[in-house]
DNA sequence: CGATTTTGACCCGCGC
DNA sequence: GCGCGGGTCAAAATCG
């Protein structure tokens, strides 16, 4: 299914990701005398805390961004994406026409002259759940912790982008407020619990907006060769 | 036949 | 306390 659905049209867009939680008022702040987001150095400071950068790509089919520590960052996920075209952007420095400005406490818009990216970010980044739920029954242990969490919003006639990783479909739901049902899915890699959700905006139907969360322990190469829990050493994102 | 998707039910957090 | 809405589970169906 999710085959064919790489061979549609490649149309040049930039990608911003952006944890939910702490957005970091360094970059959330625009500049002194313009409303761009800082330089690369500082974005890669904030990456290392944990947070966020800017990608783009000219090809739908392939989603990589290209920061150590983020979801599904790492060389080889580099290496495709020079077939791609994709590469870093630093906040502020990208082609022409691409411009990002922090609008609100959590919200980064970023646009690009061909296509619009816009990220979100908010407080909502706790694992909802609780520890004696598994204690009831069905409901397996479901962990209180802050994951990392990238949204991006992406013009694509493709919902699910191919971002290196595979992927493998839990669960859709209708969501109120939107035409378009979302659809969560997890890496299958074993030990690797990030998870994505998927959705289509109800005004654009265009418009797909996936957010990533967690970070994966493993490259995206190897995703389904090493399904044995081979996840240290050449890793460098596997956790901070 | 194993992997993946679909889909209804269930659980939980949050707002009222 | 209750209802709503989002997120997840898991059995059944489908696919390769």
């Amino acid at each position: 299914m999710e085959g064919s659905q790489l061979e549609t049209a490649c149309l040049p867009t930039l990608y911003a990701f952006s944890p939910y939680a702490q957005p970091s008022p360094s970059l959330l702040a625009p500049l002194p005398g313009q409303h761009k987001l800082p330089q690369l150095p500082l974005v890669q400071q904030e990456q290392a805390a944990g947070n966020h950068g800017v990608m783009f790509s000219s090809d739908h089919g392939c989603l990589y961004p290209l920061l150590p520590g983020i979801p599904f960052c790492h060389p080889a996920a580099n290496a495709a994406c020079e077939k791609t075209t994709a590469g870093f952007a630093p906040f502020g420095a990208g082609e022409a026409g691409t411009s990002a400005v922090a609008k609100a406490d959590n919200e980064i818009v970023v646009t690009a002259t061909t296509g619009a990216t816009t990220c979100h970010g908010g407080p909502n980044s706790w694992w909802k759940g609780s520890a004696p739920a598994a204690e009831k029954g069905k409901m397996k242990v479901r962990r209180k912790m802050r994951e990392p969490r990238f949204c991006f919003q992406t013009r694509s006639d493709v919902d699910v982008l191919d971002d290196g990783y595979k992927w493998r479909k839990y669960g859709q739901k209708v969501v109120k407020n939107s035409l378009h049902p979302r659809s969560y899915y997890r890496c299958t890699h074993s030990n690797c619990r990030v998870k994505k959700r998927v959705e289509r905006l109800s005004e654009d139907c265009r418009m797909v907006i996936t957010t990533y969360e967690g970070r994966h322990t493993h490259t995206p190469c190897s995703d389904d060769a090493n399904a044995a829990g081979d996840h240290t050493g050449s890793c460098a994102f596997t956790s901070f």
